[in-house]
DNA sequence: CTGTTCCTCCAAAGATCACTGGATCATCCC
DNA sequence: GGGATGATCCAGTGATCTTTGGAGGAACAG
């Protein structure tokens, strides 16, 4: 074999993985497997895709060895490689948010005008620490159960309207769900203003914080 | 609009990055590129492709932001868009290292057997400041001159035979090219032992050593 | 203005990829 | 074993991507 060969041969690994990160529904799978493992049928319904074509796209991500799977009975659970995997996924939305114009009108057709207040990291975990604060994760039950921050409740989206009284009054509150392209944050705390309680956003998302080394809460659900 | 379409929308601009990245041939030209901007003549030849599909590439890559573009003549230089797409490229690497068992094997073939020494960035650091070694600079002259390592001297592989009176003998050397799946430092390195020289790699390369914030010298040719 | 250099655009051919519906396979429950 | 569920495999179609040669455009030197 040339140099030449054995070079491209080794590009070709590298391109392995890019092409796994070619595709806009396959970039929405990853996007959902960081939050925690998932069976084929219930990524197909969150991603708006038929099963046949799910299967199709995570056999692609797991030939480049970037998810694995777990078979349970029936059901087959897939789940990112290594933390590895979702920093890469996260460096490739800040690319495109470093450098992409188009982003940010896509970022504000999905998420909403920028009416509602953001809060950092840092505050976050010194305002829970004092104590003088309510954190909410307005994710699915089950993205809770895989981790959540310290001290925070899960008040899913969907639940957050009925369960309204639970949330005492004159603390603030703040939401968090996926990450700053997630939707779940921004429709909570507008629902926390109509309702007349003073409500923000954490900036981004659980994985920014585990990104950031920050501890993790698992399992005993709040 | 609807939601979905609006979230489509977001990972339609992610996938944008994860599209430029996702040919063996663009990843070969940024890894050119993240040693220093380049005329789109001087990537065909590096890369082996002609140039209308050099070209092809590199305005798939500007598309996509990840280059930019500086005009000087007839000549057009391309250079990455941001040391975040440098990271983006490393996070590729380690990722597919991480995962990818044919890699290995790629590696070798393309490196060769693991048959040199490795030196630590800690270690070449200390033993700079120190004095006790000689580290030497093996790429092209122009990377050299876009940044190098601090008290390198530039010895590209192709004059090192011819140059080899130049390094003192009874000393330490250390060789460092552009990368772990560079070539250059291998072949330096079995050169140097071939004419009774000690000598060993630096693990990894100067992106690395960027990326992991250490200081770079640029401009002064040594 | 003319010729040269370097790059980009265009059109065509071949290869690869995404999606679909139907069939098949693995597992579990009865 | 029979039926149900969940996932994968397969074949076909339409779309997209890669590569190539040739034409065209920008900058420059004489």
């Amino acid at each position: 074999m040339s140099r030449r060969q054995a070079k491209d041969a080794v590009f070709e690994q590298f391109a392995r993985i890019g092409k796994a990160l070619s595709s806009p529904k396959r970039l929405e799978l990853l996007d959902l497997l960081a939050q925690g493992e998932r069976s084929v049928e219930a990524l197909a319904r969150t991603a708006n895709l038929n099963v046949t074509t799910t299967s199709a796209h995570l056999q692609a991500l797991k030939q480049a060895r970037v998810v694995a799977t777990r078979r349970v009975g029936t059901k087959v659970f897939y789940r990112l490689a290594g933390r590895d995997v979702a920093e890469l996924y996260l460096q490739i939305q800040r690319v495109a948010e470093h450098h992409l114009p188009d982003l940010g009108e896509a970022r504000v057709n999905f998420l909403g005008p920028d009416d509602t207040d953001e809060v950092g990291r840092e505050e976050v975990r010194r305002r829970v620490r004092a104590g003088d604060v309510i954190v909410i994760d307005v994710r699915p039950e089950e993205e809770f159960a895989g981790g959540h921050l310290p001290g925070a409740k899960s008040f899913p989206l969907d639940q957050l309207a009925a369960r309204l009284a639970e949330l005492p009054t004159g603390v603030d509150v703040i939401a968090y769900c996926r990450g700053p392209y997630c939707v779940l944050s921004y429709d909570a705390v507008r629902l926390l203003h109509a309702h007349g309680r003073t409500a923000r956003r954490l900036a981004d998302g659980i994985l920014e914080w585990q990104a950031a080394d920050l501890p993790v809460e698992s399992a005993d659900v709040a």
